[in-house]
DNA sequence: CTCCATCGTTTACATGTGTAATCGACTACG
DNA sequence: CGTAGTCGATTACACATGTAAACGATGGAG
């Protein structure tokens, strides 16, 4: 069978704009990959190749040829990448309880008022 | 003048094991973290020799001289540290806002019920 | 006084990451 | 048909990180 232990590989925060890029329209080209990216980022396109051939490494996108060129897709979904990466630092910084992290973010004043109803909206609908 | 307009270097993951010994008491001589680290992560002593020297590099860590050896102490408050890695986090994944990295965490049912008491009783206190 | 254990410091080396230049294949233009 | 542009692939290179060995000073045991 084919290796199903193999655990995702890491997603740099370069190869995560390249990403959000694929998450927000695709497949697409490199060329059109570089549209969205290198400008913000003042990246060449080679980089985006670059990125690109790494993320298809690890597995975190797919590849289809088209004429002499490849459409690039995402493999992973972004709601999986924000997960693990949210757990990840959970983990990390707050002993994996979610809690601690909200209570954090409260007072560092990182919670707008439209957070906060947000999120009671959200607590309200948990609870029913 | 003393360039104030320095910021902070990023702390990395084996760097936060170091630091978070020195967090929970301080100062420590590097023996004293390897004590607590060493075992755990299965370091060696020059491991953590060689993380200290980095973070006293990174001003992250403060030195006192005590005799031929050294004590080590957190220059930066864990809160500090746990405050920007968790505003990078919010940065990266959604777009500053905490609101949906709390949607996300509670649709990932990663939030315990005693999670969302104490965020209920958090909220409380905010609105107070 | 000499030698060993222990410090901190310096050096090492593999891997990951950011960022790209170069290369070989191919295609479209002239 | 040759050649310039474009593709993906290969190679490059500096810096960060994880992990540690080697080195030189030094203080305490004998």
């Amino acid at each position: 069978m084919s290796d199903a232990s193999e655990q995702p590989e890491r997603i740099s925060e370069a190869e995560q704009a390249v990403m959000e890029a694929l998450w927000q329209r695709s497949p697409l080209t490199a060329q059109e990959v570089c549209e969205q990216v290198c400008g913000p980022r003042g990246w060449s396109l080679n980089t985006v190749k670059t990125l690109l051939s790494r993320l298809v490494t690890k597995q975190a996108v797919a590849t289809e040829p088209d004429g002499k060129r490849f459409l690039y897709s995402p493999k992973i979904a972004r709601a999986q990448y924000v997960g693990t990466e949210s757990r990840r630092l959970v983990d990390r910084l707050f002993g994996g309880r979610a809690a601690p992290l909200f209570a954090h973010l409260a007072q560092a004043e990182a919670l707008t008022p439209d957070d906060i109803a947000e999120i009671e909206a959200l607590l309200k609908e948990l609870k029913s």
